[in-house]
DNA sequence: GTAATATGTCTCTTCTTTGGACAATATCCC
DNA sequence: GGGATATTGTCCAAAGAAGAGACATATTAC
């Protein structure tokens, strides 16, 4: 039961049926290709007659294509299958973080079309944009004969209007109401997405081409340097008045907690963070203006990992308070919006063997019942990176998406 | 950007175009009243042939009807207003709490029509039933000649499942996984709708009539014996996939902190529950299992806040550590979900010229930006009865809803 | 009184789903 | 091999709904 919006509904005109059913037909052809216009029709419970039109609307606009007559199984006429056509469009994702900057292309559903590449993150904008641009253009380049590119998205990791294009603040880049869009948008002559990297991942599973159980509630938890945090209600990602929603790092496990890199203390990003789990393992309050121990400055969480695994009691230690955190906070979330699905990401999932019962036993220790401790738990692996698919969601996912009505 | 849902997405059929515009025509009457068929035409951007035809259809059912021409202003020939009709159809709404239960009637946009009446809540489930039918039964005949009843919305102090009309978790009744829908309903013959009573307060506050600047994104907070929030994404309330959305009174503030009635230790609750508002000014452990003393036992939070105005500083002490906290739970709302608005309900609203420094302050300790610091807050009184207008809404709304599609 | 103007209804056109017919296959079974 | 049966995709007429504009009605300006 949806209230609409007097200020800003959208009247149903001629067009407006044919344009759901559209996608309708768009999504099923997606989730379930290889698909034959009977086999949609049956799907969506209408003709066979007005499946044809969608189909042609589809074909004519190059978004699928027919292929070979398939194998039918009963008698009759065999069917021809319909699939998305990924050949002819591409994506360019981008994943801004503090040290290195990556990217990606890929097609329409998601699949990578060309290696990952990397540059170092130079924070000066200009810089930044100019480096990032030439590598677009490269990239355009080599794919002009073939197919055309329909955008670029960009993921960063601080808070980010989409609308504007603009980078609200991004503590890890030193970044504060900057317009990263507009100048790059100019420079390399294509559409571009700006998002937070946190929502990105989220989006990255909503939009994963494999799912065919659509999980359209899902939180995604990428732990890190910070804590980011996407969550997505109804299909769609949860933004929020001030582009601030799903900001679960700076829910606080305890108030008298240590400081958080927002200012305030004892967030959950302070208790689960990459460096609030080495600093636990140096037993060091990662508060203190001491310097760190050269060994510790280079130490990374794959290390603490390795030496867990190797019987180091102490760094088995840091992991499981982590995980224990780490659940804590999950039952937040949970508790909050109790989505159907939670994705774990960062370097901490190549733990997670090590640390899933911890991690579970505190989840079971907050969570209000017995089934929403059980919400089921998927780690998303560093090597998958959720954010570059989740910036090439950005651009490739409005395709596909339902139309706004009502 | 919304992802169609491959599972359970709903084609466009012949009737929708008409259904979708059906339900912004009389969005618009309920918003605009008086309103003129013309004046539809202009917000609606469509030609006045069509209102014509949405309007008579809407007359016809008798959810609108024409008022006397109205003062023009201009020249040319003067309009017809049109008006939700008010008069042929009412609801019955009832709050079920821990010692009483309440009972109301109002017409489709929330306005009492009965004052409201009461009895002493018997937690056996069959007397309750039976006492509430007579009750209603009672409404629904006074009001035989003149209008029909719509149906009845019951909220309850506990996890709800609206689908199946189970209360699931109703620590104040006693009441686990108990149907109260199916026996009610056939005990009066009339559709019955179970909500959450945090919920039904958020739901209030959607459809409020007066509200023309409709706020789809917004957050209720009821303060009391515990605390309930209501969260309303895209004008639709959170329920999440186990009906638990919205659970903030348990997200914690301290995982350290007392323990609540949850099971858990430091959640918001067990920092801003009227108890622990009363506990913290009788310098009480509430955790404590020694009996209190006859003065602690009918002491109330009324009772505490005109101590508080009439000089006692320990009094405005508790009142003043009661927003402090208050403020910090926001935050954490604010920071999970970014709502537009913040409605606070409950008791502690009389003191809130007392403490609203306190909680704005705390808030902006933990808030992301300013301006979601600056996210606006609204108390919503007793007197107002969120509870029971949420349960007039849960069956009055649905006439205005948006229609499912895609 | 006449011109100007706004409202509400009506008609015709266009777009879209609905229902059914039909040709084009392909298999089953005798 | 041939007829019966079944399935796919297309086509056509019907009906629902928005778009565009004409027209009668009602009211004020001058």
């Amino acid at each position: 039961m949806r209230k609409i919006d007097p200020k800003r509904f959208k009247i149903a005109k001629r067009h407006t049926s044919r344009e759901i059913n559209r996608q309708i037909a768009l999504t099923l052809i997606r989730t379930h290709q290889p698909v034959s216009r009977a086999d949609l029709a049956r799907l969506m419970g209408t003709r066979r007659g007005v499946v044809s039109i969608l189909v042609n609307e589809l074909l004519a606009e190059g978004l699928i294509f027919e292929g070979a007559t398939g194998e039918g199984g009963g008698r009759g006429r065999k069917p021809t299958f319909l699939y998305i056509d990924s050949r002819e469009r591409y994506v360019i994702a981008v994943d801004i973080r503090a040290t290195r900057t990556y990217l990606m292309a890929t097609d329409l559903l998601g699949k990578p079309l060309v290696g990952i590449t990397s540059f170092s993150t130079n924070r000066t904008l200009g810089i930044l944009i100019s480096n990032l641009s030439q590598k677009i253009r490269s990239i355009v380049a080599d794919h002009k004969a073939v197919a055309t590119c329909q955008g670029v998205g960009v993921v960063v990791p601080g808070m980010t209007d989409p609308k504007s294009g603009r980078v609200l603040h991004a503590p890890t880049l030193g970044w504060r109401n900057v317009n990263l869009k507009d100048p790059l948008s100019t420079a390399i002559d294509l559409p571009v997405h700006i998002e937070n990297s946190g929502r990105a991942c989220a989006l990255a599973q909503v939009w994963a081409s494999r799912d065919h159980a659509h999980i359209g509630d899902l939180a995604f938890v990428s732990v890190s340097d910070g804590v980011g945090v996407g969550i997505v209600v109804n299909g769609e990602i949860l933004r929020g008045q001030h582009n601030i929603a799903g900001e679960f790092g700076h829910v606080p496990l305890s108030i008298d907690g240590p400081r958080c890199s927002c200012g305030a203390t004892g967030c959950w990003e302070a208790y689960v963070s990459n460096l609030a789990t080495l600093s636990r393992y140096f037993g060091r309050n990662p508060n203190e203006q001491k310097p760190m121990s050269a060994e510790m400055a280079t130490f990374t969480i794959e290390d603490l990992v390795s030496r867990a695994r190797n019987g180091d009691g102490k760094a088995l230690a840091a992991l499981h308070s982590t995980g224990r955190y780490l659940g804590l906070g999950l039952a937040s979330i949970i508790n909050a919006v109790d989505p159907g699905r939670l994705y774990i990401g960062g370097e901490i999932t190549a733990a997670w063997d090590l640390i899933e019962s911890s991690v579970k036993a505190a989840l079971a220790e907050r969570a209000l019942t017995d089934l929403a401790a059980r919400t089921e738990i998927r780690t998303v692996s560093v090597e998958e990176h959720p954010r570059l698919r989740g910036a090439a969601a950005l651009v490739a996912a409005p395709a596909f998406a339902a139309p706004m009505v009502a």
